[in-house]
DNA sequence: CCAAAAGTGTTACACCTACACCCATGA
DNA sequence: TCATGGGTGTAGGTGTAACACTTTTGG
């Protein structure tokens, strides 16, 4: 039911992925449209913010145990044109009525692209990867919410070394690359090497990564946090 | 009118001061009661978020011109033990209605505290200046929220000088003991002059501050930022 | 054996830290 | 003249940035 939800407010959630030395975003297609917006959702009376952020990270990739930061609430009173989104979702006068005033909680999650079955929710029959390098014009201002989550995680990255958008065990210049798609410009490897060993988040595991046509790397995984 | 307000939603704000080298928060004391709160209030349907908050400080401080700025959103189901709040707040059990569920938007606000006029709201009938050596207990979850308001601004200052709770002009070491009080710890006074004028953010005024017993001291403020 | 990627060490520079003395002022 | 706080330079350590060669592997 509609009225379980807290209206108004109103999650949209930046899911990240990584593949091909691409960071990905996961979009979803409006029924009957060509036009595409983050996922996003409600949250329930019963429900903390936080709880109905991961709600809609795993409705929609399938995944639980989300890495998920909380990184900015959109709340202006002229976010986007609203007759223009409405005629674009294809939203009929009726509908319209829902969104009287829309505040978002922008929450971005780092997941494995590889285990992420995208699924749509009701008002949309597509959901799918799409490269930030080529992101079709998003409905509402889902643009810049995705350009605000980017610069967060840039912002973060630059703290700490970040590998959740990577298979548990991965070689340093995965990593590496993982790192300069998302800050946009290219490391020292000797340099990355020596920060990310000395930063003592990883343990090397025992294994090489094999069947590449190249010298075998080490393999890394991060290292379990201390219990506290 | 109430239903021209956003409900469920709210602003709570941190309106940080500096005097007699202490870090102080204006607080509010609910009508009837000794209980004290953080400033707050909802959003008008026609109210851009950012405008609410600064709405919310105006409207305590008597201050325009504002340095503001969003640090989280406090959303869990059970923030705080509610009944144990509306009896101590002082509220009926019709009142409690109003609340079904509370999600705040925290925002922090640094002012220079021989400008602001301390103005209750219709709920309260003082606001007053606390150290933050010496809150009370707060009302709802306040005393989290300025702990993790103070923690941002930290974070902020070990970016960039901050100096929006000192007047206009001040001395490198009035700004030295603000950053000290904030960061909790002595800093080197060479140091701090180093960092501070290199960071190119101050420019050095014409006069000195005279009338102390002592070496009287450069005047700077904050330049302005340049037009883009 | 060859192409391609993995892996490593040294130097230079910037920044932060630690530290001690002289200067200016009002009382 | 003195007590107090303002104002400054230098040396060492730490971390980051720049840089080239050897090693390993599958094909």
């Amino acid at each position: 039911m509609m009225t379980d939800y807290i209206r108004a407010l109103s999650i949209d959630g930046v899911i990240f992925g990584f593949h091909e030395n691409e960071l990905k975003v996961l979009l979803l297609r409006w029924k009957g449209t060509d036009e595409w917006s983050l996922p996003g959702g409600f949250i329930r009376m019963q429900e903390s913010v936080d709880v109905a952020a991961q709600r809609v990270v795993q409705e929609r990739t399938g995944l639980t145990q989300l890495y998920l930061r909380q990184f900015h609430v959109f709340g202006d009173v002229n976010r986007y044109d609203q007759v223009d989104v409405w005629r674009r979702a294809g939203l009929s006068f009726d509908e319209r009525d829902m969104w009287p005033r829309a505040i978002s909680i922008g929450y971005y999650a780092l997941v494995e692209y590889s285990k992420v079955e995208p699924t749509p929710d009701h008002l949309t029959e597509a959901c799918a990867w799409w490269s930030l390098d080529t992101l079709p014009n998003l409905l509402f201002d889902h643009n810049q919410i995705i350009e605000v989550a980017l610069q967060s995680l840039r912002k973060e990255l630059n703290e700490q070394p970040i590998g959740h958008l990577l298979p548990e065990a991965f070689s340093i210049p995965e990593l590496q690359r993982l790192h300069e798609t998302i800050l946009g410009h290219a490391l020292d490897a000797r340099n990355f090497y020596k920060k990310t060993i000395a930063s003592g988040d990883l343990e090397r595991l025992p294994e090489r990564r094999r069947g590449t046509p190249h010298k075998a790397p080490f393999l890394y995984r991060f290292r379990p946090l201390e219990p506290v």
